[in-house]
DNA sequence: TAACGCTGTGTAATAATATAACATATTTAA
DNA sequence: TTAAATATGTTATATTATTACACAGCGTTA
């Protein structure tokens, strides 16, 4: 919660825009939508985005170049990121579970890598487009 | 097998060049390569990679915008990939680690939603960055 | 208080990634 | 042998992301 308070005028701006949203958004639509409010140019938009990457306020969903503002108060540090991810109606949906984090925090491979983070995607059918 | 010998001309350029590297290619920096061989623009390249990657012969590394040449026969259809990916010198490796697969492919959300493909990327150091 | 490092801002230009639209050719299958 | 499906070639354009440069605000510290 305090990270909140010290975030710049476009970070706030930029978080408070993907938070309204529960699906993710692209930066050129959040360009778009924060003209209004005086942010110019893609390079205020994506530098805003980094830092909310970086701090975990949000996440990039890597397969469809957008962002969504990330509920979980416990991985506010994006390390460890699960997603669903709908083919049809591209409803995505942040994944929290317990068994599968820690299996994935877990697993070693036979190289002797260092692994410190990890993202998931899941796709499919949702019940609505089933 | 028998898929090698159904591909057309410029997948098969393209899928040769791919598979000469370890490493994941961009696709323009394909493009460069195979201009010697009278693929001249990007969406003959981006045709071809799509078709490739969609029979299993290449694999899309998301988080990098590049693509990888799949050595396992068993994942020709491209439905379940792991990869490790070192965030200093880039090295990716496909990791196939039959236990972590079942996890995965055994995976249920409580919403209800029917996969049927997964992509989890690792990161961190590799042996040599460490 | 001045010098400095750090973080953030603003702006313009450009790079890198990917697709649309259209015309034509080749392969496959009924 | 016609029709459908798949692949090609070309031009233009859309979308996503970064480089480069100038400057502002803030806390530290010499
Ligand atoms: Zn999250
Ligand atoms: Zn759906
Ligand atoms: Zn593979
Ligand atoms: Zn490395």
């Amino acid at each position: 919660m305090q990270k909140q308070e010290t975030l710049s005028k476009n970070q706030k701006i930029i978080l408070d825009l993907i938070e309204k949203s529960d699906q993710p958004l692209k930066a050129y639509s959040i360009l778009f939508d924060v003209k209004k409010k005086g942010i110019n140019a893609p390079l205020q938009v994506y530098r805003a985005l980094d830092k909310l990457v970086e701090i975990g306020k949000i996440h990039k969903i890597e397969s469809r170049n957008a962002f969504i503002a990330c509920k979980n108060s416990k991985c506010q540090i994006a390390k460890a990121t699960v997603f669903s991810i709908c083919e049809s109606c591209e409803d995505v949906t942040e994944i929290h579970d317990h068994k599968l984090s820690e299996h994935l925090r877990n697993f070693k491979d036979n190289k002797g890598m260092k692994y410190n983070k990890y993202n998931l995607e899941f796709f499919g059918l949702c019940k609505k487009c089933i």
